[in-house]
DNA sequence: AAATCGGGCAACCGCGCGCAG
DNA sequence: CCTGCGCGCGGTTGCCCGATT
């Protein structure tokens, strides 16, 4: 059996709140914070579920919210961030302050997958969709992946450079295998990087640590997954300090050096993953940029026209 | 002017995780 | 260690409203 509902449904109101509604939670949260959820309804006179009061709160009522629309800037940012950590919106949505990870999800559905798909981007892999459509045309006829001359017991890369002649399937398998343990290490750090939470001494790296103002210290770096971006984003202007109106909320992102930070702190994960013995896969698998986008095709980055 | 359609968004639902007893 | 509970998350639903026919 399932876990008994929280609340007694039948007694419970439901749908869209009302002023009289909302006015009484601000005013009960606002007295007494948000503590235990499921007393709130009772203790503020509201007629709701505790996890319906929440949810009102944190999306709708909360101070510091923005209720204005995304900024290219957020966008950007959402964009790079769902490539790197896929639909993990709350941990996207503490990188944009004053946005909710409801509203950072309803953008993605209703705009930016459809933005990407109209550019030729797959929103979901963040591959051009011909190579796709290329990769599913080669699923029937591919070899095995111990005739494609890498083990069958395991994913691990071979560089594209070396192995000119490898399957593009086979590389979203292994890029997807890789891309999994780079998102794991960033929603770690990310993690880490929450309000309130101390850095795992573990993971001493954290992403805010490469959000630095000086985006120049970053340029050496080079650029990976989120380099596409970036033209769009230099092109609107040099280095922008995101607005950050809320120093109690999750840092501010400094979008103007977002994309160069990124990859330093890829960079400074790739060190991290030495420790873990993945390192040599992450380098063969950055040594060629188009190992994420096709490079060298008609989807080059610059042809997103990402700012327009 | 009325009906229909589609997009956008607020809210709900169910599940997993962490923690306290 | 086990169990129950609360919280938070991601996916989904359904309503509202503007655009179109």
């Amino acid at each position: 059996m399932g876990r008994p509902p929280c609340c007694d449904k039948a007694n419970v109101k439901k749908g869209p709140w009302t002023a009289e509604e909302d006015a009484k939670l601000l005013a009960y949260t606002s007295n007494h914070g948000t503590g235990n959820w499921t007393s709130v309804p009772q203790r503020a006179g509201l007629k709701r579920c505790g996890k319906s009061c929440r949810l009102r709160y944190t999306n709708y009522l909360r101070p510091n919210l923005k209720h204005e629309n995304f900024t290219q800037e957020e966008e950007e940012l959402i964009v790079t961030l769902h490539a790197m950590l896929g639909s993990r919106w709350s941990l996207i949505a503490n990188q944009l302050p004053g946005r909710t990870d409801n509203d950072v999800k309803n953008y993605w559905n209703t705009k930016l997958s459809k933005k990407l798909r109209q550019r030729g981007i797959d929103p979901i892999t963040h591959r051009p969709i011909a190579d796709l459509m290329q990769s599913i045309g080669t699923l029937a006829i591919r070899p095995p992946p111990s005739a494609a001359g890498a083990s069958s017991s395991s994913y691990l890369p071979v560089n594209p450079a070396a192995a000119p002649g490898l399957q593009p399937l086979h590389d979203d398998v292994k890029y997807h295998a890789v891309l999994n343990q780079q998102q794991q290490q960033v929603i770690t750090l990310l993690d880490a990087d929450a309000p309130g939470a101390a850095a795992s001494p573990d993971h001493p790296l954290k992403w805010s640590d490469f959000l630095a103002d000086d985006a120049a210290a970053f340029e050496a770096a080079p650029q990976v997954v989120l380099g596409q971006y970036q033209d769009a984003a230099v092109a609107g202007g040099g280095a922008h300090a995101y607005g950050d109106t809320d120093s109690t909320a999750a840092d501010g992102v400094g979008v103007g050096g977002e994309d160069s930070a990124a990859s330093a702190f890829i960079d400074a994960m790739l060190d991290s993953d030495k420790k873990m013995g993945v390192d040599q896969l992450i380098a063969d698998l950055l040594a060629d940029p188009a190992y994420y986008y096709g490079g060298g095709s008609s989807s080059s980055t610059s042809d997103l026209g990402w700012g327009c």
